[in-house]
DNA sequence: TTTTTTTGCGTATTTTATACACATATATTT
DNA sequence: AAATATATGTGTATAAAATACGCAAAAAAA
């Protein structure tokens, strides 16, 4: 039961008119931020997207977009406009999967922290004026991470791999036209395993949320491929009976 | 980036010896709650266990268990402190689930809390001297719930349907040894969904994970049943193996 | 005894997953 | 221009799994 007694109460005071403003409570309140992991997808390996701390505690250390919530907004919101504030991206739709409390996380003071995580193409963040602290990292490349980022992102990575196999989260991550090929990369890049090409364009073909587009890039392959485009109203229709991808 | 910049430092004060002690921070924290969505199944229906809160705001109304957390715990730990203070249930497996940021979601003050779920036998918490407050329901009793808890409750069972299809729940909410067709109820339950016996039957059987017992209860049934006990062992295996429930 | 209900155990059919063959288009090489 | 290499498109045969459903045994109730 969330049970301050009546007579327990805190004082909330704002000061803050003064030079030494503060928050007061009755009793110990932690910190709360919001974090996000960005997830970006070359055509051939998964990327996250990290800044580098400009302050302490750990200055120059690489981590993910994210600061304190303010009262007035959700996690997601803040999230949200912490993403903006640090890379420049906007609009993005992210999503909480796990909240980390570990007492001793943070040096300063007692801090949670809300981890969201999304999907975004690397073309949408590119040459933003606002990022020059922003960069991806492919996997494999990512430092060792400020706070308990690394945990994190450990967390994070497990998350991606059951979203996939619930929704074609391709939708999010390839470009707007894509061959059948990318999107097998794309697949086994994030679940770590091969696949049969052909059982794979079978099986992506039976499902029906891929449409034929006339397009077709000339690319450094010998057989020029056939373009498609995610056919979001069939994978709605699909969605809505309740469909699951199996791998 | 959780950037405090260095100037920005709060302040913490604790003034805890005098009458009106006082936390303070130089930008103002949500306070930060767990709470504990506690399954049961009675070989019928899936059972949650509420308290009736004894004081304002919601005063009488039914909600989680759950309260404020301390400085020196995490999410996880404070959730399972208020379970047994305020049910007497010990040593829960709770699992994090979602975290609830609405800004308004409690009259008081921005409270902000972290959720958790876990699945108990209904044995475990009956005839509790402390849990006299605490009570059972099965889902379509439920009343209408203080603070945002009909939400929470809405994601908790989201939650469970999910995790039947990857691990048998059905090792902490059924008794030890018990009859196939318990079995298949609760699964029902969960899901919301019919199966055909013989094929569930078929399905568990060769699985592996049941192992028959001696036992025979003389229950209200014609013919008398098998009973079975989980076995954690082959359970464990297959698990390595990386599996799933298909349903 | 007969009937009713729940249980145990099976099998035929359909559906899906998997392995693998072969032809085609195009850049590169000869 | 012909041969080669490589990625592509489209199949099919087989194995595995999901599904539907038949039938008899055990025990309480009629």
């Amino acid at each position: 039961m969330e049970n301050y007694s009546l007579e327990k109460v805190q004082q909330i005071t704002d000061n803050s008119q003064g030079s030494n403003s503060q928050y007061c409570y009755k009793y110990p309140h932690p910190a709360v931020t919001s974090d996000c992991i960005i997830f970006g997808y070359d055509g051939i390996n998964i990327k996250v997207l990290l800044i580098q701390r400009g302050i302490e505690p750990y200055k120059g250390s690489w981590a993910f977009p994210g600061g304190f919530m303010n009262m007035n907004e959700t996690a997601e919101q803040c999230a949200r406009r912490e993403l903006e504030e640090e890379t420049g991206l906007k609009n993005v739709a992210v999503e909480q999967f796990y909240a980390f409390t570990d007492v001793n996380r943070d040096p300063r003071e007692r801090v949670i922290t809300i981890a969201h995580y999304a999907l975004v193409r690397l073309s949408e963040v590119k040459g933003n004026d606002d990022a020059d602290a922003a960069q991806w990292f492919t996997l494999d490349e990512v430092p060792s991470l400020a706070f308990d980022h690394d945990l994190i992102l450990r967390k994070a990575m497990n998350k991606l791999k059951e979203r996939i196999c619930f929704e074609p989260v391709g939708f999010e991550l390839l470009p707007e036209t894509f061959k059948m090929s990318e999107l097998q990369n794309l697949y086994e890049a994030i679940l770590g395993i091969k696949f049969d090409r052909r059982n794979f364009y079978n099986k992506m073909n039976k499902l029906g949320i891929l449409t034929e587009v006339e397009e077709r890039a000339k690319d450094a392959s010998r057989r020029t491929p056939i373009m498609y485009r995610f056919n979001a109203e069939k994978y709605a229709e699909l969605k809505s009976k309740g469909f699951r991808l199996e791998f």
